[in-house]
RNA sequence: GGAGGGGUUCCCGAGUGGCCAAAGGGAUCAGACUGUAAAUCUGACGGCUCAGCCUUCGGUGGUUCGAAUCCACCCCCCUCCA
């Protein structure tokens, strides 16, 4: 065992990459009581996977067991089924029971990728909430003000704008400030986008007599198009339990100056390493390789370090040099009367959506078969060997008609 | 309860009787180029047995040679007043 860091090496690890800490003297106070800290952090099980936006956090969360205190890994199995608008400039529908019980399943399998499972308690809300009558839920309510939840930024903007608010948004922050009450939690982290939920746990563990949590938000990751928030619903995300190619070829497509946020937000490399890097690029060294590295580091910590090597091996030959990926889906399909139209089997072996969206492809020159470009829309095809079916630069089926 | 505004293709959003499968932007996909699945440029972007045909503009039913556009009723949303 390394000698326990002190407050000020601990106070300064916790804040790196961090976006604001409210407050920081209380959070020195609470170290310096030199127990194990209550660490909440809070998911909503919506999305079944987790994504690197959300291990910016989870890392968070390790350091903090890293210098020996405990994680309360919050699963909001409760608030999942209200639905939280942050973000949203809509209602999201509420999810069913099984909906919420099947994700977080998945949750509490993956966090242990990141987290230490001995020194983390998983825990949902539907425990307490559950528990409570009508009653209750409308005296939490009455202690918050409408003025006051029209305060958060994006409630405003929408009461502003003419959105709908539903009342039971309005709930979210008073159930999930009950939350950090009902689980006695010292800090609490999350997005800079949860910053008023997060306080409104202070405002309501002070009432209830109990000292309040520190408050510690972390900047959101931006997604693969460099501009929206990372997450599953907007299908810009990468999924820790994705394969080592798909993985690396992501973190390949965004772009080369959203690759130095991913690089600040996401890499365990020193800072210095990193400006380092910037220095290279300014000096005219290719960004692409610097991208390489971003990407090997990623996959090395979902899989390993062989993956990591493997994927960008692959990626070169891939894309370079324009080879054949080695395994892909196959297919075996029966071959209608008077021949197989490509329009059809590009449908069928799943490579596009509807044989218009084929016969756009075939017009456009990004169809080839065994590595020829087929330009003829109305080509039909007769039974025979396998053939390697190809639609624009990654989409691969290998084909068997008979 | 009253008055007004609105529901358009994945998203935003134009379109008020034929030139509308529906402008524009975003997203996406493809092609070119390349230093990468970056950037940039070009194109595509409802479906099909694809140079033609079929089905779309909240729902149903009308008017009309012809409707996303007009009428009736219904459903949903927003604002103000109560």
């Amino acid at each position: 065992m390394a000698m326990a860091p002190s407050i000020e090496e601990s106070l300064a690890l916790l804040k790196r990459g961090i976006d604001e800490l409210l407050v920081e003297d209380e959070l020195v106070e609470k170290l310096k009581k030199n127990r194990p800290l209550r660490v909440k952090a809070g998911f909503d099980p919506t999305a079944p996977d987790l994504h690197l936006g959300h291990t910016v956090l989870i890392n968070k969360l390790r350091q903090f067991q890293e210098l020996g205190h405990e994680v309360l890994f919050l699963i909001g199995d409760f608030t999942g089924m209200i639905g939280d608008p942050t973000g949203k400039s809509s209602t999201r529908p509420p999810l069913t029971r099984d909906e919420v019980i099947e994700n977080a399943r998945t949750y509490e399998q993956q966090i242990f990728k990141i987290l230490d499972p001995e020194k983390t308690l998983v825990m949902f809300n539907s425990s307490w909430m559950g528990e409570m009558k009508a009653a209750d839920l409308i005296q939490l309510a009455a202690r918050q003000t409408v003025a006051r939840m029209l305060e958060r930024d994006d409630f405003a903007k929408r009461y502003r704008s003419g959105q709908p608010i539903a009342i039971h948004e309005f709930l979210y922050p008073l159930i999930q400030g009950y939350d950090s009450v009902a689980m006695r939690a010292d800090v609490e982290l999350g997005g800079t986008d949860q910053k008023f939920n997060l306080l409104m746990g202070r405002e309501l563990q002070k009432q209830e007599g109990q000292e309040p949590q520190v408050v510690m938000t972390l900047p959101i990751l931006e997604g693969l198009d460099g501009v929206q928030k990372m997450s599953k619903s907007l299908n810009n995300y990468i999924g820790i339990d994705e394969a080592p190619d798909e993985m690396f070829g992501k973190v390949m497509s965004i772009s080369d100056e959203l690759m130095w946020r991913w690089f600040e937000l996401l890499s365990f490399r020193p800072l210095e390493e990193i400006e380092g890097f910037r220095r290279a690029v300014a000096e005219g060294q290719n960004p692409r390789d610097i991208k390489f590295l971003l990407g090997e580091e990623i996959v090395a910590r979902f899989h390993d370090e062989a993956a990591a090597t493997k994927a960008r091996e692959n990626f070169i030959a891939r894309f370079q040099k324009g080879a054949i990926p080695e395994s892909m889906p196959e297919h075996e399909l029966a071959v209608p009367e008077g021949g197989y139209p490509i329009a059809n089997l590009l449908k069928d072996a799943g490579l596009v959506s509807s044989t218009s969206e084929g016969m756009r492809m075939i017009r456009q020159g990004a169809v080839k078969i065994d590595g020829e470009k087929i330009t003829e829309p109305k080509t039909r095809l007769a039974a025979g060997e396998p053939r390697v079916v190809q639609v624009g630069k990654r989409k691969f089926a290998r084909v068997t008609l008979c």
